[in-house]
DNA sequence: AAGTGGTCTAGACCACCAT
DNA sequence: TGGTGGTCTAGACCACTTT
């Protein structure tokens, strides 16, 4: 574990190294997911700064939603979780205020091939590496309303494609058997329509409304993880976002 | 204008009583858009608390864009620019690094109806009131890439349909013409296939794919004063989103 | 009672910008 | 040179949680 001092004669301000060196703990496992960490005096003495600059570095972490904090408890390691954010992207069968359901997933198929030049480019890999392709029909209430395929480097997910994975979500396992916790993405929209196979799958009429979701998921370290692209059923696809 | 006195025996903390006596001045346009506002400390003396509870306050208002500082300059009002996150959703012509080009607009209508209910309920208005109705095609190089269906309150743009509208964009005539700054907005994306119309208006196939944007805008005070909906056509649209 | 984070103060020093 | 925001300190007091 590598293991990061302040420089007081560093240009970079203090705070800003702390938020370094906190990431760099938590990267290394020494600090887990949902893990309390030191509180804000243990911290203070053990990088040698005031208590205000490490209140600083850690609104930083809380802002960027690294951390969490909880009056007279401590500060955590926070867990991101996407399927409570994807799942709102879907308006099917849900009301107001109803729980969301997790997705079931029906595998169609998983298989090692030579990474395709644009997926190796999106995970940083080189033409022709190993990756493991995936593919799945995702339900609710048993009705098929997404298709997806799935991309990893096969190098860090050895194995995955033998791991029964019937009604579990990915991003867990990710995390739990391959060290690998997602920390955020970026997706890219479209709106398309279905082909005769992917008609087939959603069991809608070919050429209706799909919407293209193309998602890239990184670490902690921004390193891409993960490239997978969704078609969902138009009629049951309503993403909502807020600007600013 | 009202004024916001700092309540010391208040449960309410007094940085976050001093983040709303400044919002306040600035939907009172005490102070406006690009303008200089008062210094840390003329803000410390004015209010009666030290300088680093108004750094607290500022550095609220700065995370939720109202305000944005420079060092050695001063503090200012900022002005939310939705162009650009706007051209930036679509990526017809446009190449890496190439400057966002402004969309012209072609008015097919602008009248006064009364509200849909619909339309009514998100704008917080009653059916029936007076909504200012237009429609229009927007073109990147001459090329319509865009209809748009926009839903204003009446009473708060009487006239609008006046103006000659030819290659300006509307929210900054909201801003100059009508004091409305939108300030937020939130979006609701849906796949569909072109209508007969719409197919025609933006020269591409019937049934062809179409990404359907609904938004409805907000002021500082969180009033609704527009909603649209905008049928971009599918080929030229590409939605970029960082989630967390 | 002890430990945590949340708020608030009063100051110091610095980097940056305008004049 | 004087005013601005950016960083950092050392402390006080409070609200909350756990034991």
């Amino acid at each position: 574990m590598t293991v990061k001092y302040i420089d007081f004669s560093d240009e970079k301000p203090l705070y800003a190294q702390v938020v370094e060196a906190i990431k760099q703990k938590i990267s290394d496992n020494y600090w887990t997911l949902g893990m309390m960490i030191s509180s804000e005096n243990e911290l203070a003495k053990e990088f040698d700064v005031s208590v205000g600059t490490i209140k600083k570095a850690l609104s930083v972490l809380v802002q960027e939603g690294i951390l969490y904090r909880r009056q007279g408890r401590g500060t955590f390691v926070a867990s991101p979780d996407f399927s409570k954010s994807f799942s709102r992207f879907f308006r099917y069968g849900q009301f107001k205020g109803e729980a969301s359901e997790v997705p079931g997933s029906q595998f169609l198929s998983a298989e090692v091939i030579p990474a395709p030049t644009e997926i190796a480019a999106a995970l940083q890999l080189v033409a022709g590496d190993d990756i493991l392709f995936m593919k799945r029909v995702r339900t609710l209430q048993e009705i098929p309303f997404c298709v997806e395929e799935i991309y990893l480097p096969y190098s860090r997910f050895k194995g995955l494609e033998n791991l029964d994975l019937g009604k579990k979500l990915l991003y867990p396992i990710y995390n739990q058997n391959f060290s690998t916790p997602i920390f955020w993405a970026e997706e890219f929209l479209q709106p398309d329509t279905a082909t005769g196979e992917v008609a087939d799958l959603l069991n809608i009429p070919m050429n209706s409304p799909v919407m293209c979701v193309e998602r890239i998921a990184y670490t902690y370290e921004d390193i891409p993880v993960e490239w997978r692209r969704s078609m969902g059923r138009g009629d049951s696809f309503r993403y909502h976002i807020v600007i600013r």
